[in-house]
DNA sequence: CATGAATGAGTCTTCATTCAT
DNA sequence: TATGAATGAAGACTCATTCAT
């Protein structure tokens, strides 16, 4: 045999087109929705026939399980990579606010992927019940608490409650920032937000 | 008029088969899924024909969205029923946490269209750019805070934030608990989560 | 029984009725077009539900038929009525030309009813084979041709090819007038055609 | 390229495709009547899939639309190369007489789709205003007329209201003949009618 | 006679998936 | 591997007709 289709070449190949395939269910998702992209789309923005799509992925579902999971990862390490400079873990866990939003919302069809559309599919959870897009996210949250407690620089608190209230407010302003097409003072929500969970509800004293 | 098509028995009757369609579709997509969820079943369940389904509704669209707007309106009520009893803001506003659960929660269906559903279609928010499903919703849990503030039973704290904070979370556990199939610790959680936001994450004396 | 439903009011008014309905039939379908008329239109249209129109007509088709013979029976009498003054078989005729475009394009959506939508459906020719609207007006055009050469004010030709030849090159210049929404200088041609019938194609002498 | 799309091969086998496509539509329509013809049945016909119509053109309308330019063009085609061996201007005219109708009832289906189906549309007329389906078949005959007039073999008439004289009465005898299914004698009505159009109506001497 | 709400069969069109090349 | 033409099942919506009142 001349060529080894094995080949580090040919394997490097492969996988860039699968890549290629899964940005554009990306991309395309985020523009049109959920329902509006069709794998004729998709395969036009990966620049491959549609019926090359099915070489690298089983069915459509499959397809965009595989893209979130993708996407998913490579934000979690994004975040963890910008998180590195931070000396104490009270300063990553400030800083985690600020990245989140960043990393959400560099690229705003992101977001409303995250959002939005990823949440739009019961059938995904009935077929992949395993299918647990956050959770490495809040894990990596709730160990930033757990880190801080340890260093003493916040209170002794519930970690995995505060994971949860940190990550669905955070969901809650960036999808509706999303859905009002970047109507909505981000940002500045997200100071006064960090403001009260620092401080709580009760009054000093009580 | 013999046949007079405004009596009140015919309206009534008109009424009643309206909404039992609107009842057969949040029940159907809470079960399929907004796009699993077709017309003929909506007709199956609410008992009409499929035809009928048009007398009542323009479009597939409008139907959700009618019935969407219908069942949070309900469930504002409800809660706002719920609370009429409590004493004060600051007891309105601790029950707020237990009865928003128990009213998206006594229907496990309504928390799964709630909770996932009806954000899945970035459709809706482009054609109709003034829904807003959650507005009402959350603008009285802001008054309750307001009204909590003025008796000097919480601290003087930002209260759209806090109706950010609190709607967001609850909004991710609810969602959490319903694609889990309610394998998820729901009350236990929001106590948790109460008591954190209560609190702060600052070390009192900070 | 204190009144008779078979009286002459009762009779009448049924009669009113029925014609409504064949009224709002025929200028239903002059504006929309024969398909995209429906039921529910021409109920709006003759002032009755949708229900009783089928106490007049067993069927959406034997309406159009019905309608149309009636329409052309209508025509046919004005026709006879305006050349009824004119005093030979000669001048008949030759009015003959003139009366058909007054009558047809009076009221522009008939035209359109009579040179297009009639001939749209094979099916009524199917169903009714003994269908044949313009058969007494062209019959009553052949009888003209007959008298004019009776008179001897016109050479001895075939009276029915005549018919056919005056007919349809009418038939065809209507059609296209009422398809071109009236951009079609419809006098002017009917008169240029007239000259070349009167005439014929050969050269005097030959 | 190893699958060349736009290979000979592949180009003839789309195109003989479409054509069938085409085939199916004309014969369908013709023997079932514009309305009642259906996509199913022409895929049917086609020997091809409902989607694959899709493939070709983009609706259904679309579809006729097409399906009757390209008849009309082949059947002007073939009364071009029919006429092409005349000698003269005179005969090439009386020609046309016989071959527009042996073109046209050579399949009887086409008679009915030309002479009745084709006017059945204002929707085509009011969607497609630069429809003129037998534009280039009468400006032929005006060409033929005219010329017979240049070569002094018939006097001089005016050839557009001739043209249509020609094409109106043809057109309506052989819609007769359509729809009465071929129960009409049509060759001797032709016969009677050119002899008519020769002499005019006039008495010679007058 | 009159009504109009209800019916449900019928149809165009889309699109995930397959397969011959 | 790669292609893209072909497939055909599925689904929203329309509308002539019926029937309980």
């Amino acid at each position: 045999m001349a060529y080894n289709k094995n080949s580090a070449k040919v394997l490097a190949k492969k996988e860039s087109k699968r890549r290629a395939i899964m940005q554009a269910v990306i991309k395309t998702v985020a523009e049109k929705g959920f329902h509006k992209t069709n794998i004729s789309e998709i395969a036009k923005e990966a620049n491959v026939a549609e019926g090359t799509v099915y070489l690298y992925f089983k069915s459509k579902d499959e397809m965009f399980i595989k893209a979130f999971e993708e996407l998913a990862k490579d934000k979690l390490n994004i975040m963890k990579k910008m998180l590195e400079n931070e000396e104490s873990a009270f300063d990553k866990l400030s800083k985690f606010f600020d990245y989140h939003i960043i990393v959400i919302t560099e690229t705003p069809y992101i977001a409303r992927f995250i959002g939005v559309e990823i949440r739009q599919s019961p059938q995904f959870y009935k077929k992949f019940p395993e299918y647990q897009p956050f959770k490495d996210y809040i894990a990596y949250l709730q160990s930033l608490i757990d880190d801080a407690k340890a260093e003493k620089s916040i209170a002794d608190v519930d970690s995995e409650a505060v994971s949860y209230i940190i990550f669905g407010t955070m969901d809650y302003i960036l999808t509706e920032w999303a859905v009002k097409n970047q109507n909505f003072p981000l940002t500045e929500m997200k100071n006064r937000i960090e403001k009260v969970l620092r401080q709580g509800l009760l009054k000093r004293g009580n």
